[in-house]
DNA sequence: TTGTCATTTAGCTAAATAACTAACTATAAA
DNA sequence: TTTATAGTTAGTTATTTAGCTAAATGACAA
């Protein structure tokens, strides 16, 4: 029951069900991004992160200094259906996918320096 | 998001997930049962039980003095079938299954009036 | 090497949660 | 109507968890 109710914790919380709904659409994000998408400190998201990776919810990727995240393979494809029914119609999901968009129109390198003060989001909109 | 949220948050808890697990095999049971198979205070279980209605993950049914739970009928599918893949090898599981047979075997008056000392599933054991 | 940048880890605080006991409600039997 | 019984609700306490800032790590650039 371990593993199953890890996997059940990661997804119980708000902000990292919405990095999960986003890594279902969206393969690969990296951690400047969703620092962006949610709003959050850094330290508090790579937090986060770490406690889905810990669940192999998530897996993560080294690129130079970049951290890149993405759902495992073996994420189970019953908890991907149910998500993707369940939250199809979530504003929260939607609004992210969005700003998503706009998120990955942006150079991350600016991201990331801007995430000291101003929003890319923001300024490309 | 709330509703899947909730409903996450409603599985994120062990024994929770030992009661849904056993509703999934069990049609319906009894507050006293689910008090035997879990081994806590009476309170407890039936605040954890109130968390599941609540998340409309089990609803519940009043016949005379007790107080039936069992899956809601609208519970998502795509969640059972998670819930049955991953828990199917649980020792956690199993065990709580075959206590749940001799619990069963018992006489629901004897079991709660029990549950001020003794254990029902021992004396049947 | 030294400095810079992206992320992680550590340490702290405030809020949420699970457990218990005790008090309450509702049903049924005496 | 009283008394007993099965569950729920309230109130308390201890643990867990999410958020922050600051310090540490690891990779690249000068």
């Amino acid at each position: 029951m371990e593993e199953s109710l890890n996997m059940a914790k990661a997804l119980a919380d708000g902000n990292r069900m919405r990095v999960v709904a986003a890594l279902l659409r969206n393969d690969e994000l990296c951690v400047c991004q969703i620092v962006e998408m949610l709003g959050l400190a850094t330290a508090t998201v790579s937090r986060h992160m770490s406690i889905l990776q810990n669940a192999r919810v998530v897996q993560s990727r080294k690129d130079s200094r970049w951290v890149f995240y993405r759902m495992t393979q073996d994420f189970p494809e019953t908890l991907k259906n149910w998500l993707e029914q369940s939250l199809a119609n979530s504003r929260q999901i939607k609004a992210d996918n969005r700003q998503l968009k706009k998120i990955l129109a942006c150079n991350r390198q600016d991201l990331c320096q801007r995430q000291k003060a101003g929003r890319c989001a923001d300024k490309a909109s």
